[in-house]
DNA sequence: TGACTTTAATAGCTATCGTTATGAAAGCTC
DNA sequence: GAGCTTTCATAACGATAGCTATTAAAGTCA
């Protein structure tokens, strides 16, 4: 997972693969099937669990607590010290040849899943009335998103915590006015 | 520059090149001496003239109106029908492996020029007394900087042209407000 | 202890990578 | 029209990609 994180899904290869886990390539392949369900593997332990989102959305007071709660995380996480810096899902298929559209679509997949969690959290303010009805919840989740994704290019040009951090402070200025 | 928008850098091979291009390989190494540096050449023709970015970000009559005309024009260049989507500068090397480190640095460096126009644009406002003198030019650069390369993610993903207006349009929301 | 399953390494497969040595055309100069 | 430069393709280079056939070692159970 450390392996795709730093250098991506084709630009990793499998010689760093076997270097970084310690073991032989046959191994892996028995292990994994191939290089692909390898990294789908690591994927989805790096994404988590789309429940613990929503779980952990769901405890914050409002939708505007707990989307700022998640672009935090989302700074410390893309700055840490023993992980690469930046994003896996924003970085390791940002591109890449035919051959890996699946991967592409699978991490675009784990992006529309995270989307859809927030703009139901979003809409359940909008329903008990602390936003105001014609609040447009698919622009503020993908403003959100545009942002996490955003600071993770941040993070591999180097910007420090503190600076992801005031980006997604900021761009939280931007929300509407909660009504109570 | 096509070829590498969509596919990336170390993902776009030479015969992809040779394809697109209408050429053989050996005419492409006689003309641009590797991939490398045709890369840089692409990479420099998408990004165009940073001269040309100031001048434009000059003739908005606020910073903040600056900023928004260059995500407008970056959510329609993101989903241009006869281009791939997303941004070039965000996608093509937001990853890879060590031999490309140069090529990352050089899309790295792009932005880093593009953010220094932009917080120069900002101070502007500040010292002709337009935004207050606490006014923090580079979180809100590196906000705008962060929406923008993140809008390339949700190009990519299939959003939208008004999608990405209306992200661009929200993130501005974010601003402080205008003295006078 | 001996037969059997499991685990993982050595070695090598084909394909493609980025790159270049060589040589055939095509245009230019005298 | 002969000699020369330029333009560009054919063919092939070594290196590495992802992947696997084979086999030795380790562990399990009667």
């Amino acid at each position: 997972m450390l392996a795709f994180w730093e250098s991506g899904y084709e630009t990793t290869s499998i010689s760093d693969l076997t270097a970084a886990m310690g073991v032989t390539a046959p191994s892996i392949y028995t292990a994994f099937g191939d290089k692909k369900r390898l990294f789908l593997e690591a994927m989805r332990r790096y994404a988590g669990d789309p429940d613990d989102l929503k779980k952990t959305l769901a405890l914050a007071p409002t939708a505007r607590d707990a989307v700022a709660r998640m672009m935090e995380d989302a700074a410390r996480l893309y700055t840490g010290d023993s992980t690469p810096k930046g994003c896996l899902l924003a970085s390791a298929a940002a591109t890449g040849s035919r051959d890996a559209a699946d991967v592409r679509d699978a991490t675009a997949q784990e992006r529309r899943v995270i989307r859809a969690i927030i703009i139901e959290r979003i809409e359940k303010d909008v329903e008990l009335g602390l936003l105001s009805p014609d609040t447009k919840a698919s622009v503020l989740a993908d403003t959100a998103l545009a942002v996490t994704q955003g600071m993770s290019v941040l993070a591999r040009d180097g910007a420090d915590r503190n600076s992801l951090l005031a980006v997604a402070q900021a761009s939280l200025n931007g929300w509407p006015d909660y009504l109570k």
